[in-house]
DNA sequence: AACTAATGTCAAAGAAATGTAAAATTATTG
DNA sequence: CAATAATTTTACATTTCTTTGACATTAGTT
């Protein structure tokens, strides 16, 4: 059972999708402000998230960048639902983290469609751990064990092995890197991302190795 | 590398343009005024626009229509930055075949956001796989492989590379290849391009014998 | 064939980028 | 509020990449 939380403080927006979705494998926790569903998001599974952005109290945006900025939940996939609709909200929206966005009045068929689409995606997030190379990251209870010893990381380094981690091969810029670990409004130099890969491979021991560093560009995951 | 062209005739504008884009594997090239930019567009590879409207001699919306009746340009995403910000200005920028539209001032964050949302809505710049004659181009990843071997290139080998066989046949003067690959400010002998031709070659084996020089003029993809 | 002019290649020098330890700063915790 | 840990910056070491210049080779010309 897929465990779907919504925030929406529209009843009818929030019985059409509990309705639907109750016929799709899909189990809706609902609320109507973002205050109520994080304190859910805290204490309960939660598999993926559908966020109206127009909301009393804690504003769709803010709990957006909360759950992003929480290495708990940070890989909860997240669909905005709003009625805000320009280009722009959009841009916003994504690059705040969110997965999709879809713009009201919306297709219920698609709003599944889209679900199933995160989910299947998205193998990472049903089974919480990525094993790759000796190295295992329990990414529910934020561990990480190389060759079977655990391993300290502080926040940084685990947000930056994740991040590299769920995408093997790929190269990401040094930016891409500080918006994707250290948010979009940080101003730190950028060699800053040097120093913790450089503490993160010394911790990760002779396994560390597999970090590369793509000259001009950033780094890899090379396994 | 993303190839941004920018026709913006205030020198800070194009200076900020530059300055941020240079960080997020954008390659800017810039011009105080449209008909440069209709040169170097003519015999330059070029991903994106950024276009000002106000400008000396052609102007912006002028330099929009010739680009856009032109077949041989007409894909090439075109975003208007520009002062003129009434609600008409907007909607003839767009209607004219701009993709998008900033008024000014800007966010350079947007602006950032905005380009990667057309390139990555864009279909024919996506084409993030280049594969020709056993060589495989990865540019999302920066990855190269020769009939299923990892290569590894440095920066300069990767660049000059994409650039041959983005254009297959077509012939490349060496300072065409300085422009593209080093770009406008560099003063390095022509020569230099060829030391590069010749570690590529090496670096692609069997495979490499494509790269053919085509004397008194430069290099051509030959496949 | 000899000559000329171009390209090919190599290796050393130079430039630039990355690696890393340690100090300085900032945040967190008891 | 002190102590501790985490983060960021600095400074320097190291590595890698780039450029150059010398010489080799090839191609074209007379």
């Amino acid at each position: 059972m897929i465990k779907v939380l919504v925030i929406e403080d529209h009843e009818e927006i929030r019985d059409l999708i509990s309705y639907n979705l109750s016929k799709e494998n899909c189990e809706t926790i609902c609320f109507d402000n973002a205050n109520e569903g994080l304190i859910h998001l805290e204490n309960n599974d939660v598999d993926i998230i559908l966020l109206d952005l127009m909301l009393p109290g804690l504003k769709g945006m803010q709990f957006l960048q909360i759950v992003r900025n929480n290495k708990k939940f940070s890989g909860v996939p997240i669909i905005i639902i709003s009625a805000k609709n320009t280009e722009q909200d959009i841009i916003n929206g994504l690059e705040m983290g969110a997965d999709d966005y879809l713009t009201k009045p919306f297709s219920i068929k698609i709003l599944i469609a889209k679900i199933n689409a995160i989910l299947r995606r998205n193998p990472a997030i049903k089974s919480k751990v990525i094993s790759i190379n000796g190295i295992n990251i329990d990414t529910g209870n934020y561990t990480v064990t190389v060759d079977g010893e655990d391993v300290s990381l502080t926040n940084k380094e685990y947000e930056l092995l994740l991040m590299l981690l769920k995408h093997p091969k790929r190269v990401f810029t040094r930016n891409q890197i500080l918006n994707a670990v250290w948010g979009y409004e940080s101003d730190v130099y950028t060699r800053t991302v040097d120093t913790h890969v450089s503490s993160l491979r010394k911790k990760l021991g002779d396994r560390g190795s597999f970090i590369k560093s793509v000259p001009k560009i950033g780094y890899r995951a090379d396994i």
